[in-house]
DNA sequence: TTAGTACTTATGTACTACATAATAACAAAT
DNA sequence: ATTTGTTATTATGTAGTACATAAGTACTAA
């Protein structure tokens, strides 16, 4: 059994294409280029690389795709503000990530439940609340398998609303499917966790006649069986 | 003033290489690919997709950047598991970010923070606690403006390897430099803000004493001009 | 079994060509 | 004079061809 692999690192001839994409960035970046700037042509990138247009396209299409650029034909192309978490989304297929990935990402879900206290007391209205007890009364019909995600969606989904961080409230959404996926695999594997002691209906109340320390215990209490499951 | 921009939106036609992105990204769901299987050769997909090889391989080139394909010559492309955080990565520049963006992952750090807690308390070691305290001890050497920064890495930067979650701790990484610009950005417009009550040396403290929960008590006192800085 | 050679092939890169959309400049019309 | 229509221009988007190169395969020789 060789363990060369693990002692000396192969080299990966990087592409012409990945040449530029990097050049492209520090390009950008060295001359300060800011939202709205317009590029140069692609002819002209080409002929300051020395490369072909083609390979600039492949790289200019990378940085398309992360939303940092637009391009019209004739206008050119002009700088933009990116969407941070629309390249995340893309890969979060947990059918497609390592084992540790999936572990570190399940643990990251339950840090951002246990930061909603402090940026939720920042912010929440009695409008907030009343959306929540509504929620939570329809828990009640929803306890079976296919509604009870949807639930979980619903109630964490509006406490993330209300915490008014967009990217917040996206990167957990995006989270989510991947957290389900351990979850169901974890059930099979361990079995079915007990349910934690506090429920939706006591954060609510907690929510209303707490501060924020409470709410994070509360929380904690919540999420008790999944931080159990670590412990394993 | 015409608000016409903001009754109706403007459509964007989008390219072939768009569309023949996200049909592979399909086609690779559909057919339940993972990681290790081989794609077909380049200009059988553009056969397959009614299109030029070139708009194939700017939608590759895509999916290469984010690390779900990788193809060497003659040997075809092959499904590898991505790097999730590497293109997060690319588009973390403050330069390029709006300034609700950035208010967001100011916050977003926040949590992360207050999220060490419960993971640490699952997997600290003595060794930890020592190496934490070694960083400590530097402290006192490091208070002036271009050391505090570095020092403020040395010690948090440990705090998230202690969880012993690698992507927590590169998200961390790459959020850093965003929440320090924010608070710089801060300090010129607000003025420079009281320190925490509670220092490094006593969150060390707590980790050798206190349970999961002072520790959390202690972060959020050691974060607290942070947090108040959220609520003008 | 190892080493060397020739052959094959899919990707990487370059180049040409042209359709198309967007802009600009100008002309016509109300 | 502002609007509408026409024409020319041009940068991007797409197609297609060509070829170098790395990597795999098969075969041969030592």
């Amino acid at each position: 059994m060789s363990d060369l692999k693990n002692d000396i690192q192969r080299l990966e001839a990087s592409t012409m294409t990945d040449m530029v994409e990097s050049r492209l960035r520090e390009y950008l970046k060295r001359k300060s280029f800011v939202p709205g700037d317009a590029l140069p042509k692609e002819q002209e990138l080409a002929d300051a690389l020395g490369v072909s247009r083609n390979v600039v396209r492949e790289a200019l299409s990378r940085l398309r795709m992360l939303g940092m650029i637009e391009s019209r034909k004739k206008r050119g192309m002009v700088l933009t503000q990116p969407d941070i978490l629309g390249s995340l989304e893309r890969v979060l297929d947990p059918l497609i990530l390592g084992k540790n990935t999936l572990r570190d990402i399940f643990e990251l879900r339950l840090v951002l439940e246990m930061g909603l206290a402090d940026l939720i007391y920042l912010r929440k209205t009695s409008e907030d609340i009343a959306a929540l007890e509504s929620i939570v009364a329809q828990e009640v019909n929803k306890q079976q398998k296919p509604f009870r995600v949807e639930h979980e969606i619903a109630f964490h989904g509006k406490l993330y609303q209300m915490t008014g961080n967009d990217t917040y409230m996206r990167f957990q959404k995006m989270l989510l499917p991947v957290f389900e996926y351990v979850l169901d695999y974890e059930i099979q594997v361990n079995g079915q966790a007990e349910v934690g002691k506090v429920t939706h209906h006591d954060l609510v109340e907690i929510l209303r006649t707490g501060d924020a320390e409470d709410f994070r215990r509360g929380m904690k209490a919540h999420l008790k069986p999944h931080f159990d499951r670590l412990k394993a």
